[in-house]
DNA sequence: CAGCATCCCCACTGATACTG
DNA sequence: CAGTATCAGTGGGGATGCTG
């Protein structure tokens, strides 16, 4: 099988996984967590991202019903996102996980160097 | 850039998810997180993970210390594998998710046929 | 039983160019 | 501005075979 079996599975975690495991998803999440933005404004702020990954990003955003696209009626086409209520509520999730990476993370990195410079023994 | 950027980021959220976000980490840990159990054990209840993705999925989380591995000396080797408190606790942050997941999977997936059903329009 | 080494395919991503 | 279409490359991961 390929990179990343796109199976749809009934596991809800591996649904969701399959979604938050895109950094590009979160980062994403994060950013419209702070109030609706624009296309290119996020282009700008998401750091790294490319036009084609941003777009592809917000339509599945958008299917799963985690973010609204309003287009504004204006001379140059105006296009906002925001997250719903469903898309808050992930959020909300995500910054669970958030607090525990932080809280964790200068253990891991430390437990990360050991094991790496650890002698390679049997 | 290749398929997924692995340079390690200072973000912890991130760094989080790139653990987070492979579905055999997640799978793996769940089981974990019922008891200590062997590798083939393992690869018997994790559907549809082949040996070297789950070796490789150890390895990282040994590496991270969410795992331990412990070496019983028999004649045919066994290894046991389980849960650090890290890892535990990793298990509940996640545990979090999982809950969302489940709450939200019907949303999703209603809203998914939606926006794939409705015709293309522009 | 546990797990590394090798080969190889293809899904995903970034780059580039074009449209409404 | 806000995308879509096309193309090419990278590396994730399955399959297979071998070792302690």
């Amino acid at each position: 099988m390929g990179a990343k079996r796109k199976l749809d599975y009934d596991c809800p975690i591996r649904d969701v996984l399959d979604r938050v495991g895109d950094a590009w998803t979160v980062l994403t999440i994060l950013e419209l967590s702070k109030g609706p933005c624009r296309f290119n404004a996020l282009k700008r702020v998401i750091d790294g991202i490319s036009q084609r990954m941003l777009a592809v990003t917000l339509r599945n955003l958008e299917r799963d019903g985690l973010v609204i696209r309003r287009v504004l009626p204006s001379a140059p086409p105006h296009v906002e996102y925001s997250l719903t209520a469903r898309g808050l509520s992930l959020h909300q999730a995500i910054g669970t996980l958030n607090e525990w990476a932080v809280d964790h993370q200068p253990g891991i990195r430390a437990d990360r160097l050991r094991y790496d410079q650890r002698p390679a023994l049997v």
